[in-house]
DNA sequence: ATTATTGCATTAATCGGCTAATACAATAAT
DNA sequence: ATTATTGTATTAGCCGATTAATGCAATAAT
């Protein structure tokens, strides 16, 4: 029984950077899990000792990420029953258009500081290269 | 005399977020300005201290920045005379280039685990709007 | 030669934050 | 009613990294 990028009694890939704090990127994982739909509206996560087992970190860790992740609205929590990702699909949806709108801005803002403008930027990416190579930008 | 935006005996913005170290923030804003040609190639930079001084900082802060700038080849040091940046146009128009390429690579990397495409993403940015509202991506 | 100015090295202290141990509280399950 | 399972609160330790104090070394300036 495969269950590979499942979340409920399942397996997840809790890959760890080692330079960011854990806890952070367990909300990050989660989230982006939350946001793409791979764990669906409703749904119920496990509780925090099994995620806590599963991505070999301290309960404590776990139960700080799952916290962050119910400040923001994307979990809620019955009691003692557990804790389950918000049946709001449209929070979700708009949520990850903020967070992509925010990427985009602090995108721009960085590439602004080297010089380069958006109409050079779109190039950018179009072409999948480098900044063209023989406009001076004197 | 104004000499907002000069390095060499002039006043340089100095502005530190808090969230990230110091002398990484030291270093980042005086790579931009050797990126951007605001401080030239070949042209002296004041002292250690003097620097210091300027970003009312710990010497040894500043001293730590100016050594990995060294390190990644911006700057140079003459023993006793003092620092330089470096002479090599070219050196710096290609780290400008390397570092352009990161950022859009980090940052498609980002996108895509959100689920949004190159072409996606190139949309955005004509539009300077929010992924597109209509398509449901099944 | 002397002095002042430069960069550098060594070491220590401080600080914040992450992680972990432990015990508690509430309720679903039986 | 009892038990097991859930989330939560409190506290303490630990570790790393950043910052700072101080003194050294080399050389340009005089």
């Amino acid at each position: 029984m495969d269950r590979s990028g499942t979340i409920g009694g399942g397996k997840m890939k809790w890959v760890f950077s080692g330079h960011h704090p854990i806890y952070a990127q367990l909300v990050e994982q989660i989230q982006i899990g939350i946001l793409t739909g791979a764990y669906p509206p409703g749904s119920a996560i496990p509780s925090v000792r099994t995620l806590a087992m599963e991505a070999e970190v301290n309960p404590n860790t776990m139960q700080k990420a799952l916290s962050e992740l119910e400040a923001k609205g994307l979990l809620y929590t019955r009691r003692t029953a557990g804790r389950f990702v918000t049946e709001d699909a449209t929070m979700i949806m708009n949520l990850k258009k903020e967070i992509a709108k925010e990427y985009v801005n602090a995108f721009l803002k960085r590439m602004a500081q080297l010089g380069i403008d958006r109409a050079e930027v779109i190039r950018m990416l179009a072409t999948d290269g480098a900044p063209s190579a023989k406009k001076e930008v004197k």
